[in-house]
DNA sequence: AACTATTTATAAGA
DNA sequence: TTCTTATAAATAGTT
């Protein structure tokens, strides 16, 4: 939405990747704090640019209270992965296994024909395919969430660390109080990290 | 952006709450990837809905890297998942693969034999079993560590959080001895002390 | 789930 | 950097 479009990809000119950088960067918070609030929803984002700044932002609830949702939905996702014997899915899952044994019952009369043989067969394909294929699914997608959640652990751990070094520099000094506000909400000012690496 | 100008407040309609946030959420996680795929940068973004339903993005790269302060255990996170394409399982495969293909190649000939095809077939439905359930085995390994590492991570920050609690009173009482020093004659009423949180 | 009228974000330029 | 402006992109309300 400028002058041009632009393609999504690497900006090599260094000094307007860090002007677009600076814009989207705004942008996008901006954005993540209008979502949380016209929709009422917890919102976390961190943004770490190549230089190792970090902004973040969060809604209203902390950071605490976004995990343990996490934590909540992972649970759920685990339970999903029990699929065959909970939730709605069990019903549709013990009737096709009830429909798969009658047919089989069938089968071993001798009355039965190759070709419903062979259609019962590519059902049975078909269906086991899907299945391994959404079990895959959701073991990639719950990889996926808890390697995101430790990510999101990691940020707090450091901003922690960051915070009682803060604490124990001020309470060695006994200078003036000026220990920074909680990290909570709206765009916190860039805080550069210590890169370790 | 749209037909009218929306003041940035909790939308009051559930349904329309809902398809608002379904579209911002979208385009906020596509502003996010391309944020980071621009300017290199890490970006990592978690929004919870109000009925508590997880959606993430984070960019893949370097985010653990940078964030890599308490990171002593990992690195075969996502390896693990590629190790059935790379490394040293590589050739092995490809000579699997290589022999598959020749045996094709002489199946197309008439002079096969049912029963060579029909061992065959045990053969690579045994291969096909056995690498299916070393994948299984591999996710689940993984999901199980990384649920360990979580837990690790949240012990870590719990101990964080209560120093630095007990950090944040020692110098509440500090600050409090040096604005008033003990007069033992006096025997003022005790003040309330401010609470942090 | 599509469609557009509009608003908003932003790329390039000053 | 900051402002300006033309234009691309997102999206609110509608179908």
């Amino acid at each position: 939405m400028g002058r041009r479009r632009v393609e999504i990809k690497r900006i090599e000119n260094k000094s307007s990747r860090q002007v677009t950088f600076c814009k989207r960067r705004n942008g996008l918070m901006e954005k993540a704090r209008q979502l949380s609030v016209l929709c009422e929803s917890s919102v976390a984002l961190f943004i770490v640019s190549s230089t190792g700044k970090l902004y973040s932002f969060s809604s209203g609830d902390s950071m605490a209270k976004i995990l343990s949702r996490f934590e909540i939905h992972q649970a759920g996702d685990l339970k999903t992965l029990d699929l065959a014997e909970k939730t709605q899915d069990y019903l549709s899952h013990k009737e096709l296994l009830e429909i798969v044994q009658s047919k089989l019952e069938e089968a071993k009369g001798d009355n039965v024909s190759i070709e419903s043989l062979t259609s019962m067969e590519e059902q049975l394909k078909s269906a086991l395919s899907v299945t391994r294929a959404r079990k895959t699914e959701l073991l990639m997608e719950l990889v996926k969430n808890l390697q995101d959640k430790e990510k999101l652990l990691k940020e707090e751990n450091k901003v922690l660390a960051s915070q009682m070094e803060k604490l124990k520099k001020f309470s060695e000094t006994e200078d003036e109080r000026a220990l920074s506000p909680e990290n909570s909400s709206d765009h916190n000012p860039p805080e550069t990290l210590p890169l370790l690496k």
